[in-house]
RNA sequence: GCCCCGGUAGCUCAGAGGAUAGAGCACUUGACUUCUAAUCAAGUUGUCGCAGGUUCGAAUCUUGCCCGGGGUACCA
C-alpha cells in the first residue's frame, strides 16, 4: 500500500522508542484526512495505536510531535489531545501522491499471497418475465463486485444461473398456448422477454379470475389462500400438468419451452449487453436442478442426512431445525439444485471462494446451504459467502412482477438516456452530431443509474423515487463525470495552445494552495477506499470516495486557473495534477463498471 | 412466538469506540463577455427510536423495551 513518507518513518520511530511493546507484522499507520476547521492536511489519530503502544493516547501524540518537529516534510504539526494535525511542504505532499501514479495504483493490488480466485454468481433471473429494477441492482452490485475484485489482484468467474423451468415457467407458457394466438417477437416487433412477461400477467390475471369465481360458488373456501386453491382451478391444473409433461419430456412441451425460453434469454443478452455484462459461464437450471440427488444418496450413506418414515429426506441443523432437502416423492426441491450447483461449481473451477449475489430474504436458505455443505465435511465449504442485498421499494411500495407493478429494466434505462441526451442537446444543440449526442447519453444515463445505485450500502433495503433518482445533479454518477470532462476539455485546449507537461520536470512546490494541496491528499486515499470496499464486498465507499475527489476537483478548478496560470511553470504543475485527478476518478468510475464521456 | 436487518436533519442516506454528528436533495441568497454553471460560494436544519449498563470517551459495544421490514414450507 502507498503511504507517505514521513507517516513510513513514523512507524519505525515508535517501533524503536516503544521497543516493548508487541508490533504485529504488518502494523502500519493510517493517517486520516485533517478535519476542514483545523489546520493541515493530514491526522495521526494517536487513539487508535495507544493500547498496542501501552502508553496513555495523550503522551503518545507528544512524541508524535516531536518527531515531526525535527521532519523536513512537515511545516506545521500541531497536537489537540490525541491528535496530531500536520500540514505538509507541497513538494511532500505531491511526491508522495499524485507524483508518483503508478505507485498510487500499484498499491491498489494486494500482495501476491492474499490473492485468490473468487467465483461469483449473480443475476440468476428467471426465464418468464423481463428484468425490472431488482434485478438492475443484483446485476450492478454483481457486476461491480466482480470489476472491483479483480482490480485489487483476485482472479474472478462470473457465473449466471438463469432458472429457465419450473411451475412458474409453466405458467406463462400455457398463458401463450391459450391467448397467444402464435405471435412472436419478430411478428409482434416486442423483445422477447417483454412478450413472454406479458403472458405471466396475462396468467395471473385469468387465475385471479377463476379463483374469484371459485370462491363465489363455493362459501366454504372462501378463507383458503391462493396456493391451497391453486389446484381447484381448471387453470392450476392445466399448470400442474404441463410440468408433469414438461418432466415426463413431452415433445410438444418441450418445443414450446425452448422457443418461449430463446425469446427471453435474447431479450436478456440484449439487456446485459447494455449494462455492459459478460458471464464468464451461464448455467441452466434445467441442466443442473438433477445434480443434488447424487449428493443426497452419498449424505445418507454417510449418516449425515436421515430419511423419514415418509420417505422425504432430512437433515438436523440444530438451531436452525429439521430441513428437508428431498421430497418424499423423490423429487427435489431449491436447497436441492442449491447443493449439487455450489459442487458443481467447486468442480468446474476450483475458486477460493464463492460469493452469491442474492437478495436478504433469503439469507437464511444460504446459512442452511453452507451449514449442509460444511456438515458433508468439503473443507472449502468455510469459503462461501452470501452477499445479501435489500430489495428496491418504490414510493408507491413493493415492486410486484405477477401485478405489473415494476419498474422494468429496459424501460428505465431508455428514461435515464433519453434525459441525459435532451441536457446535452441543450448544452450543444447543433453543435454535435445526433450521433455523439446518443453515445454520451448512453454513457451519462446508465452511469448515473448505476451509480445511484451503488452509492447505498447493498444491505439497505432502498427507496426508488423515479423523479429523484432520475436528476444528473449533486452526489450522482454525472456529476463525477463531469469532473472528468472539466479536465479533458483542459487538456483538448492545453494541445490546441501548445502546451505540454512532462511528467519528469514538474514544479510541485508551486501547487502550495489549499485548493490543490487537499486535492492532491484525496487523491491519496483512493487505494485505500478500493481496498477497504473490497474486503467489506460493499462498493458504496468508492462511489463516496470519488463523489469527494470530484468535490476536491471542483474547488480547485473554481480557485486555480489551470491554462490561464500566472506563469508556464504553474500551468503545468496544474495540468500534471488534473491529469492524475482525471485517471484517478476515470479508473474509480470504471471499477464500478461506469464509463465516461470525452466531454459532458 | 422465535431468528435476522433497520430506526441519524423536512426527504434519501453516510458515519474503523475518539475532536463541535456529516453529505446530497429541498428551501433562501449570490457567482457564467473567464479552462464547460450537469459547477461553485454562503445560509437554515438534529431528544442519533426510548431507558439502563460498560468506558477517560458511545450514534457506534451491551441489556431490556417500542416501531418498521424480512424470514420462519415436502414455494422459489
Amino acid at each position: 500500500m502507498n503511504s507517505f513518507k514521513c507517516i513510513t518513518e513514523l512507524e519505525t520511530f515508535l517501533r524503536r522508542k516503544f521497543s516493548r511493546a508487541v508490533f504485529p507484522e504488518d502494523w502500519s499507520i493510517i493517517p486520516e484526512k485533517c478535519p476542514p476547521e483545523m489546520t493541515g492536511e493530514l491526522t495521526v489519530n494517536c487513539f487508535r495505536f495507544a493500547k498496542l503502544l501501552r502508553e496513555a493516547p495523550d503522551k503518545i501524540a507528544a512524541e508524535v510531535l516531536t518527531f515531526f518537529a525535527a521532519h523536513p516534510d512537515i511545516v506545521r504539526a500541531e497536537q489537540i489531545k490525541a491528535f496530531v494535525n500536520l500540514t505538509l511542504t507541497p513538494g511532500a505532499v505531491y511526491r508522495d501522491s499524485v507524483g508518483r501514479l503508478e505507485a498510487l495504483f500499484a498499491g491498489v493490488r494486494l500482495p501476491e499471497d492474499r490473492r485468490q480466485c473468487v467465483l461469483i454468481e449473480y443475476s440468476a433471473p428467471n426465464t418468464n418475465k423481463p428484468q425490472h429494477l431488482g434485478h438492475v441492482r443484483n446485476n450492478t452490485l454483481g457486476m461491480s463486485l466482480a470489476s472491483l475484485l479483480s482490480r485489487v489482484g483476485h482472479e474472478v468467474i462470473q457465473i449466471n444461473l438463469v432458472n429457465d423451468r419450473g411451475i412458474h415457467i409453466c405458467k406463462s407458457m400455457l398463458a401463450y398456448e391459450r391467448f397467444g394466438a402464435g405471435v412472436t417477437p419478430e411478428s409482434a416487433g416486442i423483445k422477447g422477454d417483454h412478450l413472454v412477461g406479458g403472458f405471466y400477467v396475462k396468467y395471473n390475471a385469468a387465475l385471479q379470475l377463476e379463483l374469484a369465481e371459485l370462491r363465489q360458488a363455493r362459501p366454504d373456501l372462501r378463507d383458503e389462500s391462493d396456493e391451497k386453491l391453486f389446484l381447484e382451478t381448471e387453470l392450476g391444473r392445466a399448470t400442474q400438468k404441463m410440468l408433469r409433461d414438461w418432466e415426463n419430456g413431452n415433445e410438444q412441451v418441450l418445443a414450446l419451452w425452448k422457443m418461449m425460453n430463446s425469446w427471453v434469454l435474447d431479450g436478456f443478452e440484449r439487456t446485459y449487453e447494455r449494462m455492459g455484462i459478460k458471464f464468464d459461464h451461464t448455467y441452466l437450471e434445467s441442466e443442473t436442478y438433477l445434480l443434488g440427488k447424487d449428493i443426497i444418496a452419498a449424505g445418507l450413506v454417510r449418516g449425515v442426512f436421515q430419511k423419514r418414515a415418509d420417505g422425504a429426506v432430512t437433515v438436523d441443523l440444530g438451531k436452525m431445525g429439521v430441513k428437508v432437502i428431498l421430497r418424499s416423492d423423490g423429487t427435489s426441491v431449491y436447497i436441492t439444485q442449491d447443493l449439487g450447483t455450489t459442487l458443481r461449481k467447486y468442480s468446474d473451477y476450483h475458486p477460493d471462494e464463492q460469493i452469491w449475489v442474492v437478495g436478504d430474504e433469503q439469507i437464511l436458505h444460504f446459512k442452511m446451504l453452507f451449514e449442509i455443505m460444511k456438515k458433508l465435511g468439503y473443507p472449502w465449504a468455510n469459503d462461501l459467502h452470501h452477499l445479501a442485498y435489500g430489495m428496491v421499494n418504490l414510493p408507491s411500495g413493493k415492486m410486484k412482477s405477477r401485478e405489473g407493478t415494476v419498474v422494468d429494466a429496459d424501460d428505465l434505462f431508455d428514461e435515464m438516456t433519453a434525459l441525459a441526451g435532451e441536457a446535452c442537446r441543450e448544452r450543444y444543440g447543433n453543435g454535435v452530431s445526433p450521433e455523439e449526442i446518443a453515445a454520451r447519453a448512453e454513457i451519462i444515463g446508465l452511469g448515473a443509474l448505476k451509480f445511484m445505485l451503488l452509492k447505498f450500502n447493498p444491505k439497505t433495503t432502498l427507496l426508488f423515487d423515479p423523479a429523484a433518482s432520475v436528476k444528473f445533479e449533486g452526489d450522482t454518477g454525472p456529476y463525477v463525470q463531469y469532473a472528468c470532462a472539466r479536465i479533458n476539455s483542459i487538456e483538448r485546449k492545453a494541445r490546441d495552445r501548445g502546451i505540454e507537461f512532462d511528467s519528469g520536470s514538474i514544479k510541485w512546490d508551486l501547487l502550495a494552495k489549499e485548493e490543490e494541496k487537499a486535492l492532491a491528499v484525496t487523491a491519496f486515499f483512493y487505494p485505500q477506499a478500493l481496498q477497504q470496499a473490497a474486503d467489506k464486498l460493499d462498493c458504496s465507499g468508492i462511489a463516496d470516495y470519488l463523489l469527494e475527489l470530484a468535490k476536491a476537483f471542483n474547488r480547485f478548478y473554481r480557485e486555480c486557473p489551470v491554462l490561464n496560470a500566472d506563469n508556464e511553470e504553474l500551468a503545468t504543475a496544474r495540468m500534471a495534477l488534473c491529469h492524475a485527478v482525471r485517471e484517478i476518478l476515470t479508473n474509480g468510475l470504471n471499477t464500478l463498471t461506469i464509463e465516461v464521456p470525452e466531454a459532458m
